[in-house]
DNA sequence: TGCGTTAGTAAGTGTTGATTACTTATATAA
DNA sequence: TTATATAAGTAATCAACACTTACTAACGCA
């Protein structure tokens, strides 16, 4: 490691330190945190709060001894901006470094009718929009949550079935506009991204997470970084077997948790019509007399595929989210009974199902937090872009 | 990172590079590996081809230009003691850093039929008589494989079906010896110690290791990286399932991929009596009209464990090793088969399936390499501990 | 009022790797 | 044979960084 790269690490820990806190840390307390001494975490956090990324709470005390100053992640002094293209909207969020929302713009449209490029303009316009409400700030940068593939360069969305697009070079003209020059605006797999709501809220831990919705989708977290894999599919539990030689799944196999587990599946178990929504099925399920029992064999194959999981990679913890966190608490206990019926790892010891955190929209906030990370891991550079205001 | 780790840190980089390469590395060849400048490499470099580290080879001409010095990691010039403890015999080795053999001690004894004791006696005296071979070599520690699984704190053996032990206290035992005073003693899972020896071919790989024994086991490695999971079982295979409700596994549940490809399995497959020992059972499958069903077999359930294992983590490339090694031939083509029917991550790309090496003890090696690893890691505190001799 | 305790700061030091400029040693071409 | 280009490796100097030590600040408690 080169020396020149020694102080920004340190200016990163220091700020993540800061920024994942459940509770203010003081200098002191940050120095015990990163295991670096006092008068280089005072010197450190000189630099970040000159440069407005931390701020000093009002000294607080703490039973005996001088009081300690709380730091805490700056609010409303820079915006990370998330998008999310949805297939009816497009929506677009400002964060502060605290997680904060500051501006929230959204945007009507048939993106499926639409050619592509008017996706690009609206989302353009609505990055504009967010940035016009809060001139003063500063951005980080803009991430965007597609529902499909994404190229590796993140130019092309490879395919997006919800949203209608094959080889669509969003990015690539989202990059081209003026309004946009010299912003880092990247692209990511929106599945991909709710799961970094998630990490936020368990620094460090290793998870499962599974995420129902049109499909089933999910992550690996593994001592929290986000496991991509070699083509980026990592955690794409959709294709696990779990009925060899089973019914037929649009993705060509056999016996795929998609088939068993995804929306339209859903609905030929509870006998329901392809006009109920997503957001309905589960009512209209709890109005069906067969809950119980679509709710188990759901819970059997979402734990099978579980099992297989735990039996590669040997996990405790597994993050319901999607049209399943709501559900988590029936359909946990039947989870957790499969895997503990085909896990090995479960004899270890119990497996932990928890539901994800409700915030409404995990793919458009992980995105925005997503745009946060450039100043999270060099936060020095951040600080030399932007000299004085 | 605090100033004083910078420097082990590099150190420990600049060893490592040497040590991995497949061919000597000049100290500028060092520098671009890893992004340290050329005075800086010559410093360090010195310091270890002082610690008797690394030595240097005779000036090799590049075509044009200087020559190059070529720097090698050094041979004979510490020991690394790997043991391994196995139903009939207990085996001791000792490698230097370029991981050369240097001594090499057997000892048989009915592991099972003994007391515990027994092989702490004889372990112990098997360590002596290498470390008595070479008594000018420093040694840097000992890692020993057992076939079975090790309490976290590593002192208890839990379970070693092979060798008839349950909660044996082997590691402390060893520990407590005189001889064994001051010296670094650990104990691993044979399977796991055994993929060392895959790591280091391939540094810094992500890869699926799957061994097949009496049981079917196996270790994920992401990034050079082997994964314990939450309780140390990561990679354990043999109880994915393969067949939901199928075969009664000797683990009590039904369907897992041991109950199809464990020893007893194939032996009942080909229809042979369990007489046959593990080494003959393929010779005597050659023998049988029916190897080939049973190698289909095998492979598709190989397959299926495998495909699960891909659609978590979208890996590329699955070595085989044990009895699997050398049917790897055989097996690839029908376990790529299932994969790619049974995968979404088979569609981004080929799956390479591979032979492990062909070391005739992998996991004796491997434990040989883990007792390599303190002095791979922190240099400098290798070379404080012994001043000059 | 004094003492113990904890937070935070100031000044100086030592270690570290980077920079710059140099020497050494070869191949190649005039 | 000699000049030149190229690459490896070294020497001396420098600047950055975090650490050490010692201090001050601010509180609770007796």
């Amino acid at each position: 490691m080169q020396s020149t790269h020694l102080r920004e690490h340190n200016l990163s820990a220091i700020l993540r330190a800061v920024a994942t806190a459940p509770v203010p840390l003081s200098r002191a307390g940050l120095a015990k945190e990163t295991g670096l001494t006092k008068p280089t975490v005072s010197k450190l956090v000189e630099e970040l709060v000159g440069a407005a990324l931390v701020q000093e709470d009002a000294p607080l005390s703490q039973g005996t001894g001088r009081p300690m100053v709380p730091l805490r992640p700056a609010e409303r002094t820079l915006l990370a901006v998330g998008l999310e293209v949805a297939a009816d909207r497009v929506t677009c969020l400002g964060i502060d470094l605290a997680g904060q929302e500051i501006v929230r713009r959204s945007h009507h449209l048939d993106v499926t009718a639409e050619a592509a490029a008017q996706t690009v303009e609206v989302s353009a316009s609505l990055i504009a929009e967010v940035r016009a409400a809060v001139p003063e700030l500063p951005l980080t940068g803009v991430d965007i949550a597609i529902p499909g593939r994404i190229s590796p360069d993140g130019e092309h969305v490879l395919s997006a079935p919800n949203l209608g697009w094959t080889d669509v070079p969003y990015l690539r003209g989202l990059r081209a506009r003026p309004e946009l020059a010299g912003v880092s605006v990247d692209a990511q797999n929106d599945n991909r991204l709710a799961v970094h709501t998630e990490i936020d809220r368990r620094p460090g831990d290793s998870f499962l997470y599974l995420r129902g919705s049109t499909g089933v989708g999910g992550a690996v977290v593994l001592d929290g970084v986000l496991r991509d894999g070699a083509h980026g599919w990592a955690g794409e539990f959709g294709h696990t077997v779990v009925v060899p030689d089973g019914a037929l799944c649009r993705c060509g196999r056999r016996g795929c948790l998609e088939a068993y587990v995804a929306a339209h599946a859903l609905r030929a178990q509870a006998g329901l019509g392809s006009e109920v929504g997503l957001e309905d099925l589960l009512d209209a399920l709890a109005r069906s007399s067969s809950r119980a029992e679509v709710i188990s064999a759901l819970g059997r194959n979402l734990g099978i595929a579980v099992a297989n999981a735990m039996n590669v990679l040997d996990l405790s913890t597994v993050v319901l989210s999607g049209y399943l966190a709501p559900i988590a608490g029936e359909i946990g206990p039947v989870i957790r009974g499969t895997v503990e019926a085909h896990a090995l790892a479960a004899e270890a010891g119990p497996i932990a199902i928890e539901r994800s955190d409700s915030t409404p929209d995990p793919a458009l906030r992980g995105a925005a937090r997503a745009a946060l990370q450039p100043v999270l891991s060099a936060p020095g550079r951040w600080i030399a872009a932007r000299p004085r205001e």
